[in-house]
DNA sequence: TCCATACTTCATGAAATAATGAATTGACGC
DNA sequence: GCGTCAATTCATTATTTCATGAAGTATGGA
Protein backbone atom coordinates (compact mmCIF):
# COMPACT_ATOMS: atom_id res chain seq x y z
CA UNK A 1 0.00 0.00 0.00
CA UNK A 2 1.42 3.24 -0.74
CA UNK A 3 0.92 6.64 0.92
CA UNK A 4 -2.17 7.68 -1.66
CA UNK A 5 -4.09 4.53 -0.85
CA UNK A 6 -3.20 5.31 2.87
CA UNK A 7 -4.68 8.50 2.78
CA UNK A 8 -7.43 7.62 0.29
CA UNK A 9 -8.52 4.91 3.34
CA UNK A 10 -7.75 7.35 6.30
CA UNK A 11 -9.87 9.92 4.30
CA UNK A 12 -12.72 7.38 3.87
CA UNK A 13 -13.10 6.39 7.67
CA UNK A 14 -13.32 10.05 8.53
CA UNK A 15 -16.64 10.64 7.89
CA UNK A 16 -18.96 9.54 10.57
CA UNK A 17 -21.34 7.58 8.34
CA UNK A 18 -19.01 6.10 6.46
CA UNK A 19 -17.10 4.69 9.48
CA UNK A 20 -20.43 3.34 10.73
CA UNK A 21 -21.09 1.93 7.13
CA UNK A 22 -17.65 0.38 7.16
CA UNK A 23 -17.87 -1.19 11.32
CA UNK A 24 -21.27 -2.13 10.01
CA UNK A 25 -20.10 -4.27 7.07
CA UNK A 26 -16.93 -5.65 9.24
CA UNK A 27 -20.00 -6.78 12.02
CA UNK A 28 -22.36 -8.40 8.94
CA UNK A 29 -19.07 -10.79 7.95
CA UNK A 30 -19.30 -12.24 4.59
CA UNK A 31 -22.79 -12.32 3.94
CA UNK A 32 -22.51 -8.44 3.85
CA UNK A 33 -25.38 -6.27 3.60
CA UNK A 34 -27.78 -4.78 0.39
CA UNK A 35 -27.37 -0.88 0.00
CA UNK A 36 -30.65 -0.55 1.11
CA UNK A 37 -30.55 -2.32 4.12
CA UNK A 38 -27.45 -0.48 5.55
CA UNK A 39 -29.31 3.01 4.63
CA UNK A 40 -32.27 2.13 6.93
CA UNK A 41 -29.45 0.48 9.59
CA UNK A 42 -27.78 4.10 9.83
CA UNK A 43 -30.99 6.32 9.07
CA UNK A 44 -29.79 7.87 6.11
CA UNK A 45 -30.81 8.42 2.75
CA UNK A 46 -30.54 6.02 -0.54
CA UNK A 47 -28.45 8.03 -2.64
CA UNK A 48 -26.46 9.74 0.62
CA UNK A 49 -24.99 5.74 1.54
CA UNK A 50 -24.29 5.14 -2.17
CA UNK A 51 -21.91 7.91 -2.42
CA UNK A 52 -20.52 7.34 0.79
CA UNK A 53 -20.25 3.39 0.18
CA UNK A 54 -18.57 3.91 -3.12
CA UNK A 55 -15.97 6.34 -1.45
CA UNK A 56 -15.54 3.12 0.88
CA UNK A 57 -15.16 1.09 -2.20
CA UNK A 58 -12.94 3.20 -4.12
CA UNK A 59 -11.04 3.37 -0.76
CA UNK A 60 -10.43 -0.48 -0.93
CA UNK A 61 -12.08 -1.01 2.01
CA UNK A 62 -15.34 -2.87 0.93
CA UNK A 63 -16.73 -4.30 -2.07
CA UNK A 64 -19.62 -4.50 -3.94
CA UNK A 65 -21.55 -7.24 -5.92
CA UNK A 66 -25.12 -7.24 -7.65
CA UNK A 67 -27.81 -9.94 -6.35
CA UNK A 68 -31.26 -9.26 -8.24
CA UNK A 69 -32.19 -5.52 -7.98
CA UNK A 70 -29.94 -5.23 -4.95
CA UNK A 71 -26.68 -4.51 -4.55
CA UNK A 72 -24.59 -6.26 -1.62
CA UNK A 73 -21.78 -4.90 -0.30
CA UNK A 74 -19.26 -6.76 2.02
CA UNK A 75 -16.11 -5.89 4.01
CA UNK A 76 -13.10 -6.32 2.53
CA UNK A 77 -10.58 -7.42 5.14
CA UNK A 78 -7.86 -7.39 2.89
CA UNK A 79 -8.00 -3.64 2.57
CA UNK A 80 -8.08 -3.07 6.26
CA UNK A 81 -4.98 -5.56 6.49
CA UNK A 82 -3.21 -3.76 4.16
CA UNK A 83 -4.13 -0.23 5.91
CA UNK A 84 -2.62 -1.38 9.48
CA UNK A 85 0.43 -2.72 8.05
CA UNK A 86 0.80 0.37 6.60
CA UNK A 87 0.45 2.23 10.07
CA UNK A 88 2.86 -0.40 11.73
CA UNK A 89 5.45 -0.34 8.84
CA UNK A 90 7.65 2.59 9.91
CA UNK A 91 7.35 1.64 13.49
CA UNK A 92 8.29 -1.59 12.50
CA UNK A 93 10.69 -0.81 9.76
CA UNK A 94 12.24 2.41 11.40
CA UNK A 95 11.92 1.57 15.00
CA UNK A 96 10.76 -1.94 16.32
CA UNK A 97 11.34 -1.25 19.59
CA UNK A 98 8.34 1.23 19.94
CA UNK A 99 6.28 -1.09 17.70
CA UNK A 100 6.08 -4.04 19.78
CA UNK A 101 4.07 -2.68 22.79
CA UNK A 102 1.76 -2.06 19.87
CA UNK A 103 1.20 -4.86 18.66
CA UNK A 104 1.71 -6.58 22.06
CA UNK A 105 -1.26 -4.75 23.40
CA UNK A 106 -3.72 -5.09 20.00
CA UNK A 107 -2.93 -8.60 19.53
CA UNK A 108 -4.70 -10.96 22.54
CA UNK A 109 -7.99 -9.37 21.03
CA UNK A 110 -7.80 -11.90 18.83
CA UNK A 111 -6.07 -14.44 20.51
CA UNK A 112 -2.65 -14.25 19.13
CA UNK A 113 0.05 -14.12 21.88
CA UNK A 114 3.84 -12.38 21.78
CA UNK A 115 6.74 -14.78 22.10
CA UNK A 116 9.23 -11.83 22.18
CA UNK A 117 10.21 -9.07 24.14
CA UNK A 118 11.03 -5.65 22.77
CA UNK A 119 14.61 -6.28 23.68
CA UNK A 120 14.39 -9.19 21.18
CA UNK A 121 13.90 -6.84 17.74
CA UNK A 122 16.91 -6.24 16.81
CA UNK A 123 15.61 -7.04 13.04
CA UNK B 1 -11.74 4.68 22.29
CA UNK B 2 -15.07 6.02 21.36
CA UNK B 3 -15.80 6.77 17.75
CA UNK B 4 -15.72 10.55 17.51
CA UNK B 5 -11.92 10.13 18.90
CA UNK B 6 -11.49 7.76 16.23
CA UNK B 7 -12.95 10.13 13.43
CA UNK B 8 -10.48 12.78 14.68
CA UNK B 9 -7.83 10.42 13.93
CA UNK B 10 -8.83 9.57 11.13
CA UNK B 11 -9.45 12.68 9.46
CA UNK B 12 -5.60 13.79 11.44
CA UNK B 13 -3.91 11.28 9.31
CA UNK B 14 -6.19 11.73 5.76
CA UNK B 15 -4.25 15.08 4.96
CA UNK B 16 -0.57 14.03 3.27
CA UNK B 17 1.34 16.73 5.13
CA UNK B 18 0.23 15.04 8.52
CA UNK B 19 0.16 11.56 7.56
CA UNK B 20 4.02 12.32 6.48
CA UNK B 21 4.37 13.94 9.92
CA UNK B 22 3.02 11.53 11.98
CA UNK B 23 5.45 8.74 10.04
CA UNK B 24 8.49 11.34 10.32
CA UNK B 25 7.81 10.96 14.45
CA UNK B 26 7.66 7.24 14.55
CA UNK B 27 10.73 6.59 12.75
CA UNK B 28 12.10 9.87 14.86
CA UNK B 29 10.93 7.54 17.84
CA UNK B 30 11.37 8.82 21.59
CA UNK B 31 13.83 11.55 21.20
CA UNK B 32 11.61 13.11 19.05
CA UNK B 33 11.81 16.32 16.49
CA UNK B 34 11.64 20.15 16.92
CA UNK B 35 8.74 21.40 14.76
CA UNK B 36 11.08 23.70 12.66
CA UNK B 37 13.00 20.05 11.99
CA UNK B 38 9.92 18.38 10.95
CA UNK B 39 9.00 21.11 8.66
CA UNK B 40 12.21 21.35 6.59
CA UNK B 41 12.18 17.70 6.56
CA UNK B 42 8.48 18.34 4.99
CA UNK B 43 9.59 20.73 2.67
CA UNK B 44 6.21 22.63 4.13
CA UNK B 45 6.28 26.17 6.30
CA UNK B 46 6.40 26.77 9.28
CA UNK B 47 2.99 27.85 9.93
CA UNK B 48 1.33 25.22 7.73
CA UNK B 49 3.56 22.97 9.45
CA UNK B 50 2.59 24.33 13.03
CA UNK B 51 -1.10 24.03 12.55
CA UNK B 52 -0.73 20.55 10.89
CA UNK B 53 0.88 19.16 14.15
CA UNK B 54 -1.77 20.77 16.69
CA UNK B 55 -4.44 18.52 14.27
CA UNK B 56 -2.48 15.95 15.00
CA UNK B 57 -1.59 16.41 18.72
CA UNK B 58 -5.19 17.44 19.44
CA UNK B 59 -6.47 13.45 17.79
CA UNK B 60 -4.22 12.16 20.10
CA UNK B 61 -1.62 10.89 17.83
CA UNK B 62 1.49 12.80 18.82
CA UNK B 63 2.93 15.08 22.09
CA UNK B 64 4.43 18.26 22.52
CA UNK B 65 6.87 19.34 24.74
CA UNK B 66 8.94 22.31 25.21
CA UNK B 67 12.95 22.54 25.04
CA UNK B 68 14.33 25.80 25.42
CA UNK B 69 12.96 27.71 21.88
CA UNK B 70 12.35 24.29 20.08
CA UNK B 71 9.13 22.65 20.87
CA UNK B 72 9.90 18.65 20.58
CA UNK B 73 6.97 16.79 19.00
CA UNK B 74 7.10 12.68 19.22
CA UNK B 75 4.59 9.94 18.19
CA UNK B 76 2.58 8.87 20.96
CA UNK B 77 2.24 4.97 20.57
CA UNK B 78 -0.50 5.03 23.17
CA UNK B 79 -2.62 6.68 20.50
CA UNK B 80 -1.82 4.64 17.62
CA UNK B 81 -2.81 1.91 19.79
CA UNK B 82 -5.85 2.72 20.81
CA UNK B 83 -6.57 3.34 17.13
CA UNK B 84 -5.68 0.05 16.39
CA UNK B 85 -7.48 -1.78 19.00
CA UNK B 86 -10.57 0.64 17.35
CA UNK B 87 -10.23 -0.83 14.26
CA UNK B 88 -10.01 -4.17 14.86
CA UNK B 89 -12.74 -4.19 17.93
CA UNK B 90 -16.03 -5.06 15.67
CA UNK B 91 -14.17 -8.05 13.91
CA UNK B 92 -12.56 -9.07 17.02
CA UNK B 93 -15.90 -8.85 19.00
CA UNK B 94 -18.53 -9.26 16.09
CA UNK B 95 -16.53 -11.50 14.12
CA UNK B 96 -13.46 -12.92 14.97
CA UNK B 97 -13.26 -15.15 12.39
CA UNK B 98 -12.75 -12.06 9.83
CA UNK B 99 -10.77 -10.72 12.25
CA UNK B 100 -8.30 -13.55 12.73
CA UNK B 101 -6.60 -13.64 9.59
CA UNK B 102 -5.79 -9.90 9.54
CA UNK B 103 -4.24 -10.42 12.94
CA UNK B 104 -2.22 -12.85 11.88
CA UNK B 105 -0.92 -11.46 9.27
CA UNK B 106 -0.01 -8.06 10.32
CA UNK B 107 1.71 -9.37 14.05
CA UNK B 108 4.43 -10.98 12.02
CA UNK B 109 5.99 -7.88 11.43
CA UNK B 110 6.97 -7.24 14.92
CA UNK B 111 7.81 -10.76 15.89
CA UNK B 112 4.72 -11.77 16.92
CA UNK B 113 3.26 -14.92 16.44
CA UNK B 114 0.01 -16.89 16.98
CA UNK B 115 -0.85 -20.08 18.65
CA UNK B 116 -4.50 -19.96 17.12
CA UNK B 117 -6.07 -20.75 14.13
CA UNK B 118 -9.18 -19.08 12.89
CA UNK B 119 -10.98 -22.54 14.15
CA UNK B 120 -10.28 -21.98 17.82
CA UNK B 121 -12.22 -18.46 17.87
CA UNK B 122 -15.75 -19.29 19.47
CA UNK B 123 -15.21 -16.70 22.19
C1' DT C 1 -44.68 -3.87 -22.34
C1' DC C 2 -45.59 -1.39 -18.24
C1' DC C 3 -44.68 -0.52 -13.60
C1' DA C 4 -42.43 -0.80 -9.22
C1' DT C 5 -38.29 -1.60 -6.68
C1' DA C 6 -33.36 -0.90 -5.67
C1' DC C 7 -29.63 1.87 -6.40
C1' DT C 8 -26.78 5.18 -8.59
C1' DT C 9 -25.46 9.49 -10.85
C1' DC C 10 -25.78 14.35 -11.47
C1' DA C 11 -26.02 19.27 -10.30
C1' DT C 12 -26.33 22.52 -6.65
C1' DG C 13 -25.63 25.17 -2.49
C1' DA C 14 -23.87 25.11 2.25
C1' DA C 15 -20.28 23.97 5.35
C1' DA C 16 -15.72 22.47 6.56
C1' DT C 17 -10.72 22.35 5.49
C1' DA C 18 -6.22 24.02 4.07
C1' DA C 19 -2.52 27.24 2.87
C1' DT C 20 -0.80 31.88 3.15
C1' DG C 21 1.06 36.37 5.02
C1' DA C 22 1.02 39.19 8.96
C1' DA C 23 1.08 39.68 13.75
C1' DT C 24 2.11 37.55 18.36
C1' DT C 25 4.16 34.84 22.07
C1' DG C 26 8.01 32.76 24.46
C1' DA C 27 13.01 31.85 25.25
C1' DC C 28 17.77 33.04 24.93
C1' DG C 29 22.09 35.89 24.64
C1' DC C 30 24.05 40.37 24.99
C1' DG D 1 15.84 46.08 28.16
C1' DC D 2 16.76 44.89 23.20
C1' DG D 3 17.23 42.06 19.27
C1' DT D 4 16.85 37.52 17.48
C1' DC D 5 15.31 32.91 16.87
C1' DA D 6 11.61 29.34 17.13
C1' DA D 7 7.17 28.54 16.93
C1' DT D 8 2.21 29.67 17.20
C1' DT D 9 -2.08 32.26 16.37
C1' DC D 10 -5.01 35.05 13.57
C1' DA D 11 -7.63 36.58 9.46
C1' DT D 12 -8.34 35.82 4.80
C1' DT D 13 -9.02 33.30 0.57
C1' DA D 14 -9.30 29.20 -2.26
C1' DT D 15 -10.52 24.63 -2.40
C1' DT D 16 -12.74 20.49 -1.08
C1' DT D 17 -16.30 17.88 0.95
C1' DC D 18 -21.03 16.86 2.13
C1' DA D 19 -26.04 16.29 1.87
C1' DT D 20 -29.97 17.01 -0.87
C1' DG D 21 -33.50 16.69 -4.61
C1' DA D 22 -34.10 15.37 -9.24
C1' DA D 23 -33.14 12.41 -12.91
C1' DG D 24 -31.27 8.12 -14.69
C1' DT D 25 -30.08 2.87 -14.91
C1' DA D 26 -30.95 -1.90 -14.01
C1' DT D 27 -33.65 -5.81 -12.40
C1' DG D 28 -37.79 -8.45 -11.82
C1' DG D 29 -42.80 -9.25 -11.75
C1' DA D 30 -47.64 -8.66 -13.68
Amino acid sequence: MDTYQALTAFAALSQPLRLEAFRLLIKAGPQGMAAGDIATALNAKANTTSQNLSHLAQAGLITSTRAGRSIIYRSNMDGLNALLRFMLEDCCGGAPEACAPVINMVAPCCGVTSNNSPKDLKS
